[in-house]
DNA sequence: TCGTCGATCTACT
DNA sequence: GTAGATCGACGAG
């Protein structure tokens, strides 16, 4: 097991720590079951600059304070009052930037994903959209503020790389809010992999 | 304190 | 195609 250093997390460029999470193994360890699979779509949230965050203009409340701790740590929020979504935090404290773990390929624990997701057979979209990943790796709040160094979720490198044709780059989905920001290339997914949510060429 | 909306998904019509 | 689930944060009053 390759855990990613921790070095990897403190980067200032989120966009770039985002294309590069593509290819790497997520994993969970719940109730001793461990599941998981490598990430094909993230999304990076770049600070307080971007107004698609929950840290624009440096807010700060007892939700978003994960965000402004250092790299390397796990950020899971409820959205819609329903879906956990997880992220990774990246930069060092005080630097609120974030990465969306949006898809991944399963390749570990499939029953247990299977089970939690309540489904018989594998399904494209078991792990496609961010509240689904949530779902199906047992990810809760609980996880908030957890360190991927620990034995409950980190995040491995196996050795799997895309090159850059390989690799689309795309305006976020669902931001709309956001007016210009929500424009900015800060989506980035493996072409043509089933998993990818939404638009996938 | 209340009303609105959100980094969404599923189950219906 | 569209409604419903249902919680945290925000702005208005």
């Amino acid at each position: 097991m390759k855990k990613l250093p921790e070095s990897f997390y403190l980067s200032n460029e989120v966009t770039s720590v985002a294309r590069n999470l593509l290819g790497k193994y997520l994993l969970t360890c719940i109730d001793g079951v461990v599941s998981g699979g490598y990430i094909v779509e993230t999304e990076a949230y770049n600070g307080v600059v971007d107004k698609a965050s929950h840290a624009y203009g440096n807010r700060l409340t007892p939700r978003t304070q994960t965000m402004f701790e250092r790299g390397g740590i796990a950020y899971v929020y409820l959205c819609y009052g329903i879906h956990e979504m997880l992220n990774v935090v990246t930069s060092v404290e005080g630097q609120p930037h974030a990465v969306l773990i949006r898809a991944i390929n399963p390749t570990e624990g499939i029953d247990a994903l299977l089970y939690r997701r309540n489904m018989a057979v594998v399904k494209h979209n078991i792990t496609a959209g961010p509240g689904s990943v949530g779902k199906a790796l047992g990810i809760t709040r609980k996880l908030n503020s957890v360190s991927f160094q620990s034995d409950t979720i980190w995040i491995e490198d196996r050795g799997l790389s895309f090159a850059e044709h390989e690799v689309a780059a795309v305006p976020r989905i669902g931001v709309a809010y956001a007016k210009e920001d929500a424009l900015l290339p800060y989506r980035f997914y493996v072409k043509g992999n089933a998993y990818v949510s939404k638009p996938n060429k």
